[in-house]
RNA sequence: GGCGACGUGGCCAAGUGGUAAGGCAAGGGUCUGCAAAACCCUGAUCACGGGUUCAAAUCCCGUCGUCGCCUCCA
């Protein structure tokens, strides 16, 4: 089967062609560096790493371009409110540039904890000023801008077509808007450059034609992903909250200057949901990757466990559920472990495989094919050279993975050594009394054909 | 208030017209001195009420419930 893909902006299925001949562009919306990630935003970087997979196992060379938003988005989409970048800086007592890499670093090391691929190019806003300043430069030229006492606005009025991405319907927006709109024409209007405060001084502000200060929030995606991608390029991702706003304000901004929607295909990944509510930064506490290192968990059991729910289909986060991803992960890692040397590959089977993938990325029926492959007659080497090719997308690392060469403190092996004397002497009620206190240690005793064997016991903390 | 999505066994979830994938948990079994691990077996008619159809979890209408965006969000 033919890769097919969601794309958002048609709202329907569509087989991914690429625009040129084996390469794929493609640009995925990157973190805002103003706090940690928590693992509802990692969820949308997994979908992505999936797509990235994806493409590569249909024989693409993908571009896989990710932002690093370091400026310029307010706490406010109504261009209204803080930076968020200052404002986390002044939360924190450091600089603004000290906080945005404090964070792209913590970012980093999450992606790198998922198995997540890193992107052929990283590119944070700041390092690309120039290009912002041209495109919003661009967009003026074509008529499309209007200046108020703060800021450079783009007027979406003149943009018949504005808002088709989300489906906007702007009689409603208008009934609806619950914002004060201020100077702007129309609530759907946005800023393309923000003019400093003339009381204050801003930690990151640049000089422009139009005044000292700092680029909108959604200029520098479209001003990136043009820079290192072209006007038109094939993919363009992110979380579904960016339908609305952000990623219909990005295609305005490109359909002004270039005429183009920006991108051939727009994918979005749905939330995680907390105990049926959407996990947010706003409420105060959130959950990290490092929260769940902390109580014990792999990363990539959190990996796992957002495999099990197709991408476009909110996935509920509960504790039980990540227990159920690390257990079956642990013993999928055993099992291919023990089947030994890799030999040829089932071809047979990588077409399956591929089949489930290319159906818009449909990860938990390449998982339950997993299982499948798992339970099937084919030799140890055979499933395993088939499972490593399947590991190509479902990234879980299985080719590298070794059962823990645990050191196990003298005093337990002591009690090992006791227990098994015991059961030579058939004295049972002290091998089980050995096994026990074992077991209180946080250890626990198998007998296997091979002699005992010692496992440290999972350490499972829960909040 | 406007727009949109969803409601499948104890939990997380696939499946969008032809009589319900998978994982975890649970129960039963094989193995074991007993366990553990491993392996085998077992269970849902798909929120509710109508309708369309030879046939519906899957399409339509209504009700209830939950959630998302419109306000910081991936």
């Amino acid at each position: 089967m033919k890769l097919r893909l969601f794309d958002t902006y048609t709202r329907s299925l569509r087989e991914f062609e690429p625009l040129r001949k084996d390469y794929v562009g493609m640009y995925a919306c990157g973190p805002t560096v103003y706090d940690y990630a928590h693992i509802g935003n990692l969820r949308t970087y997994l979908f992505e790493d999936f797509l990235r997979r994806t493409l590569e196992f249909n024989g693409y060379t993908v571009k896989h371009v990710v932002n690093i938003t370091d400026v310029g988005h307010l706490t406010s989409d109504a261009d209204t409110g803080e930076d968020k970048m200052e404002k986390g800086a002044r939360k924190a007592g450091k600089s603004a540039w000290e906080i945005a890499e404090i964070f792209t670093q913590a970012f980093k090391e999450d992606i790198r904890r998922l198995n997540i691929k890193e992107p052929t190019i990283w590119c944070r806003a700041t390092d690309h000023i120039q290009e912002q300043i041209e495109f919003i430069k661009c967009i003026e030229r074509k008529g499309f801008t209007y200046i108020t006492s703060d800021g450079v606005y783009f007027d979406t009025s003149k943009l018949p077509d504005y808002g088709y991405l989300a489906r906007l319907d702007k009689e409603g927006l208008q009934a609806g808007a619950r914002v004060e709109i201020g100077e702007k024409r129309s609530p759907t209007d946005f800023a393309l450059w923000k003019f400093s405060p003339k009381d204050r001084k801003r930690q990151m502000e640049w000089d422009s034609p139009w005044g000292v200060g700092f680029p909108g929030w959604h200029i520098e995606c479209s001003a990136m992903s043009v820079h290192y991608l072209g006007e038109f390029f094939d993919i363009h991702c992110g979380g579904e909250d960016h339908i609305n706003v952000h990623h219909t304000n990005e295609i305005a901004q490109t359909q002004a200057c270039y005429g183009t929607r920006l991108a051939n295909f727009w994918l979005h990944g749905h939330f995680l949901q907390l105990e049926a509510e959407k996990m947010s930064k706003s409420a105060g506490e959130f959950l990290r990757l490092q929260t769940l290192i902390d109580h014990g968990y792999d990363p990539l059991a959190y990996r796992f466990f957002c495999m099990s729910a197709h991408y476009r289909a909110k996935l509920n986060f509960t504790w039980e559920s990540l227990d159920a991803a690390a257990y079956s992960l642990d013993r999928l890692r055993n099992l291919v472990y023990e089947w030994g040397e890799p030999g040829a590959p089932n071809q047979e089977w990588v077409e399956r495989f591929r089949n489930e993938v290319n159906d818009d990325l449909n990860m938990p029926r390449a998982v339950a094919l997993t299982w499948e492959l798992t339970k099937s007659d084919l030799p140890a080497a055979e499933k395993k050279a088939t499972i490593l090719i399947f590991d190509q997308v479902l990234g879980l690392g299985l080719a590298e993975w070794r059962p823990a060469e645990e050191q196990i403190p003298q005093e337990v092996m002591e009690l090992v050594e006791k227990r098994q004397q015991a059961r030579l002497a058939r004295n049972w009620a002290e091998a089980d009394a050995l096994r026990a206190k074992a077991s209180e240690m946080g250890y626990e005793i198998e007998d296997t054909p091979q002699g005992p064997r010692v496992k440290r016991k999972k350490v499972q903390v829960r909040p």
